[in-house]
DNA sequence: TTTCCATTCATACTTTAGGGTGATTTTTAA
DNA sequence: TTAAAAATCACCCTAAAGTATGAATGGAAA
């Protein structure tokens, strides 16, 4: 918390600095100047607060510009990052075999294809979309897929 | 080009322009030093260069720790940047009536149901996806949604 | 062991989709 | 202004999709 607070008001503290050592510069010259009437003190004052402030301002002026560097990563692809929504895919009760059909669906295949690829009958692939659809509340295999594309149960 | 240098090598200049500052501060010190033989003279060269020090130190310990990266991570969702690939529209030659078919039956939507959402018949929509399909080269309104869709004809 | 459920298949039927052909009207481009 | 393209609709027919019902099998849970 301390270290925090220091390094929030750098700038601050800075200043607080210069300060102090402006006033214990002007001290010790008026000390010198009223022990000693040496008008060389007061210059070799004067050049040391010169000194110290042409110091300052050549390192603000010179340095502290650096800070920027703003870096803007983006864009994803789509189909790359699917992550199945199985919450829904739970939610619907839909078994692994009508999951499979609804995939299959979505890649445009017919019931015909679809028996065929998976090596039953097209009556199997039948009843399978049947229970699909009761079960995802929808009456067609294309709002099946538009569904199911929505829910994220396939990519 | 000139002002891109400089800006490029601050550091070196800065590092160049504290050197020159050293040899003129030591070249008038000696002067003073051999012609009017002051101590105080000498003495007040040494103050200038080391409150210059003290203040280039100051500010850097101080300020430039300012120079932070800052990184922005800008994440664009899939769908929000859907892009019509018109290039790919034009050159499968679909009609403006065309696309919208296709799109309303990316929503799952019968043909009976996108007559009447188009106030057409029934039979103008058969027609209108017939053509579709020929000109996307598919069989089957599933495969043109699913085509459609890979090809960023539809979102 | 019995019940439940997923998976499989069948038959019969209805609805929707899709293919082919032809035609009319409107719009667009040459 | 004329030809081409787009949009509209109709009819007929086939293929595919979807509904309903029933049933056999095998695995997992109660």
């Amino acid at each position: 918390m301390i270290i925090a607070a220091i390094v929030k008001n750098k700038q601050n503290i800075l200043y607080g600095v210069c300060l102090a050592l402006l006033l214990l510069l002007l001290k010790w010259l008026e000390w010198r100047f009223v022990i000693v009437d040496n008008a060389f003190e007061f210059y070799a004052g004067s050049i040391a607060v010169i000194f110290t402030g042409l110091g300052i301002w050549l390192a603000i002026k010179l340095i502290t510009p650096k800070l920027k560097t703003v870096i803007i990563e983006k864009h994803v692809p789509a189909a790359a990052n699917f992550v199945l929504n199985e919450a829904e895919l739970n939610r619907l009760r839909l078994s692994a075999r009508e999951l499979e059909v609804l995939q299959l669906m979505a890649e445009g295949l017919s019931n015909q294809e679809i028996a065929e690829r998976l090596f039953v009958s097209l009556n199997t692939i039948k009843t399978h979309s049947s229970n699909l659809f009761i079960k995802m509340d929808v009456e067609r295999r294309t709002q099946a897929v538009e569904k199911a594309k929505r829910l994220s149960l396939i990519p």
